[in-house]
Order: C-alpha cells, then structure tokens, then sequence
DNA sequence: TATGAATGAGTGTTCATTCAT
DNA sequence: AATGAATGAACACTCATTCAT
C-alpha cells in the first residue's frame, strides 16, 4: 500500500513522495480531516521523518500548496506561446489549464477548495497564484482590444471584471468537466472559449447590455 | 455576547437561534474547525440541548446547508418575475443573486466553500441547489434562443456547458466583490450580465470561435 | 488503586481529588516525568476531566504550588501566638514547619524541589511564600534583639542574612529529619533552636567573628 | 555557535566538551526538558557521537554529576590547609564553596537541584559528595570542641544536626548571594561564619535552649 | 572517528458525544 | 425544556535511541 518501502534514501527524494501523499490526503479529505498518521503511513516513512523534513501540519500543507500552485502555473505557461495572437494564447492556456486540472485532480482540491477555507494563511498563498492567472488574462483581454478595434472603450476596472469573471468560468468548469462523464477538457475549453471570445467581441463592437432603470415589483 | 440568555423558549425558536449560531461558526471556522462548544455557546444554550435538538454536528451542519440553500433560492425566485423577458429575468436573478450573498457572507461561506469541502454528503446537499440555478439559467437560454433567433443550433450539451460557465462567473464575481473595495454587487452583476448576454447573442448569431487544428510547438 | 470511583461529585471536590493526585505525582516524579495519565488514574477520572477543570499542566502545576504553599503558612500561623516571647514564637514556628513538611512529604517535595527546578513562572510562585516566611523569621530577629539587648547594632542587611540561612538551615534539616530514621520533628526543631538562639545571643553581645586578612597559600 | 567545530579531535578532549555542553543544558533546562539534540549541538558534534562515547542521556547526566562534584570537592579541599585552626578552615572552605557555586552556577544547578529532583538514582550520586562535605564540617565541630572545650558534652547526633544545619545554610546562603544583587560571595561567608561559630561557641558553654513544656494554646 | 537517515513509544491536548437529573 | 458531570477516541507533536555507512 503506498509507496514501496524502500528504505534510506537521501532527504530530496523522501521529501516529495511526502509531498505525493499529502497532496492526496489533503485534496480527498480536507486539510483538517487529514491526520499526519494517514499522511506518514501513505508516503511510508514513520510519522517523526515527516515532521523533520517538513516541521509541521501547517508547513506542510503550506509546502503542498507552493508545490502545486507552480506546478500548475508552470503548465499553463509551457502551453502558452507569446508570440501567437492573444485568441490563440487564451485556447491554449484554457486547454493546458484544463487538462493539468484533471491529470491531478487532488492537487486542484488542494488549490481550488481546501486551500481557501482553512485560514487566511493559505488562502493567501494561492491567491497569489490566482492573481497571476488573473494578470494573464487581463493582458491577453487588453491586447485583443488593441489589435482588432484600435481603441478600448473598456475601463480597466470593467477588463479586471471580465477577467475576474472568466477565469471564475474556468474554475468552475474544470470541476464541471472532471465530474460530467462525457465531457472532456478540450470541450470545456471550446465552450468556454467560444462563450468568451464572442462575447468579448462583441462587447468591444460596442453591443453593450443596459440594465433597466424599473425596478421588479417584488411583494413582500 | 451572542443571543440573550432567555430561559424557556419554545423548541422552533430555539433551534433557529442554533441555526444562526451554526451558520456563523460554520462559515468562519470551517466545518472541522467549528467545535460544538462554541455553537452551543454563541447559541446561548447548553450543549446537550444542542443535541436534543439536532442530533449531532453532521446534522447539524446539513440543516445548515438546508436552511441556507433554501434562503438562497427563495431571495433569486423572488426576485425574478416570469412574465417578464429572458435577460431581464437573468440581470433580476443576479442582483438578487450577488445581493444575498453579500448580505450573508457566513452562509455564503458554507454553501460555496464549507460544504464541498468536507465529504460527499454535504457536497451533494449543496449540488442539488446549484443544479435547481444551472437549471433556471438553462431555462433562461433556451427562451433566448427561441424567442431571438427562432432557431437554437446550439445542442443541449454546449447550453448546458453556458450555463455551468455564467453560474460560475457569477460565484467567482460573487467573492471578487465582496473582498474587492468599491465594487458593488449591482457593477459586478452589471459587468457578467454584459459579458455573458454578448457573448450569448454572438453565438447564437453563428460567430463560433473555431478551435486551431495545429497544436503549438511546446519545447521541453 | 486510588481514589474509589464515585461517579457525579461536585465540581469542587473532584477538584480537591485531582489536586490531591497531582501533588503525590508531581512530588514523587517530578513535574516533566509526571504523565497527566498517571495523575488523571490516581485521581479516579478520565483525562478530559482534569483539562476541563484544570485547564493545563502548567495551571495544575500552578494550582498544586498555590494549595500546598497557602496550607504550610497557615500550619506555621496556626503554630505560633504572635503575644508570647520572640523565641517561644519561633520554636513553635520551628515545630510546626517540621510537622507539616513530615507529615506532608509531597507535597513538601512540590514545594522545595519541584517549583523551583521547572521555570521561573512556577519559581516565583513559590518565592513568594518562601519571602514571606523569611520576613516573618527576621522581623522575630529584631524584636529579640531590641528585647534582650535595647540596642540592634546589627545592620539590616546582616539580618537578612542570618534569617536567610536560619529558613535554609531548617529547609535542610527537615529533608534530614524525613529520611534520617529516628530522627523526630522536635528533635531536629530543638536542634536548630538552640544552634540559632545561641548564635543569635552571642552575636548580639558583640562576639563577632573575625575574619583573617591572610589568605590560605593556595598551590595550584 | 557553541564549541567551534573542530574535526577529528581526539576522545578526551571530545567527551569534556559534551560535558561542558550537558552541564549548561542540563543546569538551564533541567533533566527532562533538556533534549539530548540541542546538548549535541551545543558540543558541535552529531547525536550519534553522544550515544557512542557517554551510553545515554541518564549516563550522561550522571557522569556530569560526578564531574561537577569532583570540582566543587576538589575546589573545597584546595581551598583548605588541614594545619590550620578549626575556624580557619571553615572559613576557608566556606569561601572557597561560595566562591566555586557563584563561578559555576550550572554546575551547582545540576548538583543542588536537578540531581535531587530526578530520581534517586542522581540523587544517591550527588548525596554521596555532600555527605563528604557534612563529615567534613562534622569533624571540624568536633575538633573546635575538643580544642576549646576539653571535654565536648554534645551527643553525636546533635553535631550531625549541626553539620547539616550548617550545611544547609550554606546551600541556601549560596542561592541568596547569587541571586541578591550586591551580595558578594565573601560577605556572604561572612555572615554565615559569624552565625555558626558564635552560636558554636555559646552552645559550647553550655548555653542550651530549653523548650517549654506547656503547648500553646491552638484555637481551632 | 564520525554522521545522515530513520523510528517506537509516548506526551499534552481536544472534541463529539452521552448520562443522570 | 434544560443542564452539570463525565468520557472514548483521536490528534499533532517530541524524544531518546539506533542503523548503515
């Protein structure tokens, strides 16, 4: 069960096959419902080896948050090449972020649910991560205002909305695609995308949508 | 500190008064962390009364997601008027929407944060909620569809795919406007329901976003 | 073993019986080899019992010096009538301080040993009984040497000291005394008594010691 | 920090540098609070070596103990000339003790507290010193008696009391004048020697305090 | 002579839960 | 309708000690 147990290999090593069954039992059971027992047995090494290398449940859990969290920037960015136009840079970093979610779908647990609700401590720790994907976007938005209308009639709090808003539609349909059977990343990707792209277009043609000004009648 | 010790009360009061407390602790602390000790206390109340009532912390918890969930759609159902049209009804729903959860962050915390991530059973008593929203936007699209361009082409799956996008945008919006300064939740619901009835539009008007056949060169 | 196991006393007395066991275990293990298990076993309750009316360790700990310190100054109160003579005072001080430490070896041990080898905090816990009792022995000192020879020219500091070594010689001589067979309390009083009162006369009739201004030759 | 890190030195002078470390550690934190890592890493060398050149922490700690009673015996019996007159002994020998507790406070933490307070075992190490240093006062006692006296009316035992209270008041003045600022080590000595030689001599001839018969009255 | 890698056994502490009233 | 008294089971963490080199 576990890791094989082979014994005495240099700390780098038994570091990450720690690493290996924390993000497990972190992304399955939540970072309190974890016990350091579960965590030590999984990785095969005995408890006191899991605290010397990595100190303490919150530094470990801290430890498996930056593994990932680079982990995953590191594949959307090896997906992405910057010298292509920004439609295709956003496909690509859609399919990339798609398919890494789902190839370590505890990693993501980690990252997307487990990470936010315990603490501000780790909340914070990925929301870095999150605000980089979210500068990404954000750029990738302003340049296709630039290159295909000239002028970006967009204030830059309504860019950081859509991209807020976006990469919130891409959260969501990770954990959609992973649990819908049928659906594969690549069409997450292809939907969201269409989604987006054409309305981002048609939002810099101008088709603004105008909230009305009446109020619904709502009875008590 | 908490509600005032009142001694006697009948039974339906009492428990709303843990409800209240629950929600509280459940939405800060986490589930795990909360500890019925606390509840009882903020509740007012002893702990095994606490139990009398509600069993244990598991059930107490999913009352929680309950009475939250129910609260939740009931302020969206209000707030939206059938006859009225599509986008309409979508922009009511989410200012009922983004105006719920802002005015009740703790219970927003369990539904979005808390109960998926602590064990199936409370993940499936909040999904059946959400599908009732992904349903309703579902809906909404469809009459859209009909009533703008008489013919969907779109198949069920790639509506269905919108949908599951617009909700979470409109969750991770949710989160972006109550922790970022000087959004309001009527710009954030203002912002997603321009993106989204765009993007809507475009589609349907045929402008697809056509996925590139030559996958990028990704050196190691 | 220990106290029988009555079920559902009072808050109160449960506590005494904690306090009782802890004292015998941290007298005779000391208080780091002292196992909370141990002390909850002898004290015929479960573990969380002791946290919930003890809170700690270190709070039992605390609790243990305070009872026991408070239950010494009383016994030697007791002892002693604050209208008889200087010496009669303190002979029965004597008496009674070598009473309560035999017939109370633990808690003895706690007090002497214990307190004041496991931190500053528990330390000054138990200095500040042990002050008071010096300045009880040295206010006795003056008023002996004001009634037996009108004029104290001994200077303060000088008295300090003396009463410093009487409490230490009478601290040392009641271990001697416990585990020295066939040594009573009041013969290790009357020992000291009259090592004390003698020296005390002679000094305050001004034969005081010398000491030589030629150095020992110390070979290396 | 702690001992520079020398490699390869040879097994003497290695062992005298973990004692060094023990000592401080063990008079610091005490037997059980001090961790057998941080007395290897103040020495400077790996845990490992410690097992291997001193058995185990009850090993080490006692071979401190030996270490540090041999010096403090040693520094007394140097400090005396046997040809000298009784009270130029003791006063040279109480000197010499003050002055060897005040120059190494954890060694005398290690052999007054923490050997008496961790089981008999130490305990029974370091009573074997002081009883040498008790027969030592004793016979000194004796002989000031025989010297001045002719004939000593003192039962054995009452000298052995003596010794001890003697004794003791020197452990006890030694933690006052390391503790008490502007208290020196010789004023100290002083002040105990006054004490215990005029008090000696007084009993000598035959001052004997008699206790009363009549209890005091004890109002409950 | 010397150490990096590893663990069995235990510690203090907490928590959900129940019983007797 | 309500509670003071009590616990079984678990958890994070530490430490003295050893093995393989």
């Amino acid at each position: 069960m576990g890791a094989v147990k082979t014994k005495r290999m240099p700390r780098a090593v038994r570091e990450q096959q720690m690493l290996d069954a924390a993000v497990r039992i972190f992304g399955r059971r939540g970072y309190m419902a974890a016990s350091m027992d579960e965590i030590a047995e999984l990785a095969g090494v005995s408890k006191p080896l899991v605290y010397l290398y990595l100190n303490s449940k919150e530094d470990l859990f801290t430890a498996c948050i930056r593994r990932e969290a680079a982990a995953l920037t590191d594949a959307v960015r090896t997906g992405v090449r910057p010298d292509l136009p920004a439609d295709r840079q956003l496909w690509d970093g859609l399919q990339a972020f798609f398919a890494h979610t789902s190839e370590h779908p505890d990693a993501w647990s980690v990252l997307h649910l487990q990470a936010r609700t315990h603490g501000e401590r780790f909340a914070a720790e990925v929301a870095s991560m999150r605000e980089e994907i979210v500068a990404f976007v954000t750029r990738l938005i302003a340049v296709a205002a630039r290159d295909a209308h000239g002028d970006p009639h967009l204030p830059e709090r309504e860019v950081a909305g859509l991209a807020e808003a976006l990469v919130g539609a891409a959260e969501s349909l990770a954990a959609w695609a992973n649990t819908t059977p049928g659906v594969t990343a690549r069409q997450a990707a292809a939907t969201l995308m269409n989604f987006a792209w054409a309305g981002l277009g048609a939002l810099l043609d101008g088709q603004v949508w105008t909230p009305p000004t009446t109020p619904p009648a709502t009875e008590a």
